[in-house]
DNA sequence: GCCAACGTTGGC
DNA sequence: GCCAACGTTGGC
């Protein structure tokens, strides 16, 4: 079982967007970066959990967890001409990008900001604290994993 | 294959 | 709004 991190602007799709959806899950769509999608298609899998971190906002931090419900399916969006995310390279029968669907498990009672994070000598090395980082997912390690967990009990 | 130009991300 | 980082594009 793999834990990850994954971004969102909370201006477009955020943790509170998630919970009102049906099932509380939602397809995670619009990733259009090959190192992201590579991890979409063949990494993630169903019961994986994945912080939902809330990027390009005041402040940025981790909001909760969520589960992946359903592993890697052609993104649909990228196939729709009207769609903010339409890429006309991609086509239902070589699709070029892909998506999964997440399932809200938890909401922190309190953010965990990043500057939190990056004030906490155990979570050096975490992919999201790395200068220059702008992948929209990242795998996070057990040992990470369960140290962040740990600052949400708090 | 090189690399300059350009676009995007995202913290600040 | 600024700008560092870095991915993508396209001329050559």
């Amino acid at each position: 079982m793999n834990y990850w991190l994954m971004k969102s602007e909370p201006g477009a799709f955020s943790i509170d967007d998630l919970a009102l959806r049906p099932r509380q899950t939602e397809p995670w769509d619009g990733v259009r970066n090959y190192q992201v999608r590579n991890m979409l298609r063949d990494q993630m899998k169903v019961n994986d959990l994945a912080f939902f971190y809330h990027s390009n906002c005041t402040p940025p931090g981790v909001v909760g967890i969520v589960r992946i419900v359903r592993e890697g399916y052609p993104d649909v969006t990228a196939f729709d001409p009207q769609h903010k995310h339409f890429d006309p390279t991609s086509n239902p029968q070589q699709p070029r990008w892909f998506m999964v669907d997440v399932q809200l498990v938890a909401k922190f009672p309190r953010m965990l900001s990043l500057e939190l994070l990056k004030n906490c000598p155990e979570l050096a090395g975490l992919q999201i604290l790395r200068r220059g980082n702008r992948l929209s997912v990242t795998p996070v390690s057990a040992e990470h994993w369960n140290f962040i967990l740990d600052l949400a009990r708090k």
